[in-house]
DNA sequence: CATATTATAATGGGATATCATGGGTTTTTA
DNA sequence: TAAAAACCCATGATATCCCATTATAATATG
């Protein structure tokens, strides 16, 4: 699992360190780290490449010609694997930079399955947008039951 | 399962022993120990990794743009995977330390599933709260299912 | 029944390893 | 042949490990 959150450094080669702990994931799940844009955020998502075969397979499952499967795979076209150096740093890619928005701060937010890379301002935004939401909603109403069924009873 | 209640005390290095019942627990269920920050209250939330797969679980099956996902990502994002020490302590987190208002002293409180992490004071203010609704409402309706769901109907 | 004995748990502190970061040097490759 | 990437080693801060000590609980003993 990707959890926790950090915030490290982007030097003037774009080399950033990886958290340790997401590295540790990686090499339990014996897997290169792949980077690609994400495809709801203004931010740099990370993840396994088993995870990342899911997301083609969804498309996949769309219309091949819909102007939406389209969108999705010039997304994925823009996905690298990353070769860490040997103090776990990775080159930030410059399409990746310019596209998050990431200059010379890098925000790591593990969300289990993979990771955002978010700039300061832009994690900013999305981290008081759920605090909000946890105010006015409260908790999100989950009957976690032991077969891992999700049931949303928010509106019963 | 995590029950009872016991004080510990945290050290300068914001290290805490946790409670060795608690520990047994999670060396039966062969898991780590993960640590949140509550989103109903104003303290830490421990549990076993297997329940924590099953909250990751559960946000690949909402809308990746809905409010709930964020929640629960943001709550991923504030979790933490623990490494104990010889002595069965872990290091808090400094987010969390500050999330829960922790310096010196910590009340771990079992609930089952998980557990929470108090201040004293905090802990004595829930407390009290819980007293007085008890009083007033009398005990909550609960519904026990044999799939083992709980689900809380006291306010429907 | 009170007290001694033992085992287990919780705590304290210093040595060691790891992590994030900086900067230099060599090797690609465009 | 420049620019970029890969490789190398150095450093301060922090987490991890290890061993010693104190406290608490569990059992036994006079």
């Amino acid at each position: 699992m990707f959890l926790s959150t950090s915030h490290n450094k982007i030097d003037l080669k774009c080399r950033v360190s990886i958290p340790a702990s997401y590295r540790l994931n990686l090499e339990k799940e014996s897997s290169p780290l792949i980077l690609f844009k994400s495809l709801q955020f203004k931010c740099i998502e990370g993840t396994t490449a088993n995870r990342m075969q899911q997301y083609i397979d969804a498309i996949d499952q769309l219309n091949a010609l819909s102007d939406e499967a389209a969108v999705l795979r010039m997304m994925m076209a823009d996905a690298f694997e990353m070769k860490f150096d040997s103090g776990g740093r990775v080159i930030i890619p410059e399409t990746l930079m310019d596209f998050s928005g990431l200059t010379d701060k890098a925000v790591f937010m593990g969300i289990g399955e993979s990771f955002y890379i978010w700039s300061p301002s832009e994690y900013q935004i999305q981290y008081d947008y759920s605090q909000q939401i946890l105010k006015e909603k409260g908790p999100p109403k989950l009957i976690l039951s032991k077969s891992n069924l999700l049931k949303d009873v928010s509106n019963e």
